[in-house]
DNA sequence: TAAGAAAATGAAAATTACTTTCAGAAAAGT
DNA sequence: ACTTTTCTGAAAGTAATTTTCATTTTCTTA
């Protein structure tokens, strides 16, 4: 089942309408693999959709977050922001605090560990989040000049 | 060298000046093992100094946050909350969605995978967070019945 | 110690990101 | 088509944080 499929199973079932904004929205979203903010991407739908407003963006993202379409992400700038979930692997991040870039890793040793020390603590984990801030290699290399 | 003579001596050293408020607010939060937010800091200290603006306690701990002797959480609820270093070993968090109660745990296996995944991509690790959210003990007997 | 320069304070205003309101527009059931 | 319900977009409202500004305090320096 495909995305869109998804989407508009999840709104049938919540009573919701299937407009042409949130279809818009849904499928310039996942057409990125960028981590936006919804400023972002309110932005770059302005360019081919001018009518589509600021709200409808931050309402349809987190729409999107509710039906597991996106994951919300916040990497300590004020802003919170968005990622299409592919179903695939869960993955961290790392940020570089220089160029702002964002790598995602996957590392199943943490993720282990983590469950061990939720253990330790009696602790039952729904969710989490891992964030490695720093210079990616571009900006180590620049910073040494 | 104690706390109080880090924050006097990094004052002196960006030629910023010594005053009660910020000596009031130093002790107070340094004599608490909470995570406290802005906020609840400021309403704590109002009850023996209701002269201290929320401002200067924002001010202040930005200063601590700078000089080392403070660190910025951000558990998503939306508030920033501050939390003094003991220069110990660091630690990262588990947070009850349900209490709110906040665990610290210390993880070096964790913090070395860490180190193997930043060099895998040629990343300079400056700070991470790492934070487990879900259900503590209490809350998932609680949640049982 | 007093005077001057520089910085801090506290109240209020401003900013920022996010969320809600509301009147008109669009979708889905009948 | 008609009706009900939900959406939309603009604008207003929130909440946390940050800045402004007039006044006060601190830290030299005379």
């Amino acid at each position: 089942m495909d995305q869109i499929q998804i989407f508009t199973d999840y709104l049938r079932q919540q009573g919701l309408k299937n407009t042409s904004q949130r279809m818009v929205i849904l499928e310039v979203f996942l057409n990125s693999n960028l981590h936006y903010s919804t400023e972002e991407l309110y932005l770059k739908l302005r360019k081919s959709h001018p009518r589509i407003g600021y709200a409808t963006v931050h309402r349809t993202l987190k729409l999107l977050a509710e039906c597991g379409l996106a994951s919300e992400l916040n990497f300590g700038d004020g802003q919170t922001r968005y990622e299409p979930c592919r179903g695939g692997q869960h993955h961290d991040h790392l940020v570089c605090t220089r160029c702002g870039k964002i790598i995602e890793f996957v590392e199943p040793r943490i993720e282990k560990l983590q469950e061990e020390v939720a253990e330790r603590y009696g602790f039952k984990i729904m969710s989490h989040r891992h964030e490695l801030y720093g210079l990616c290699s571009d900006c180590s290399v620049a910073s040494e000049s």
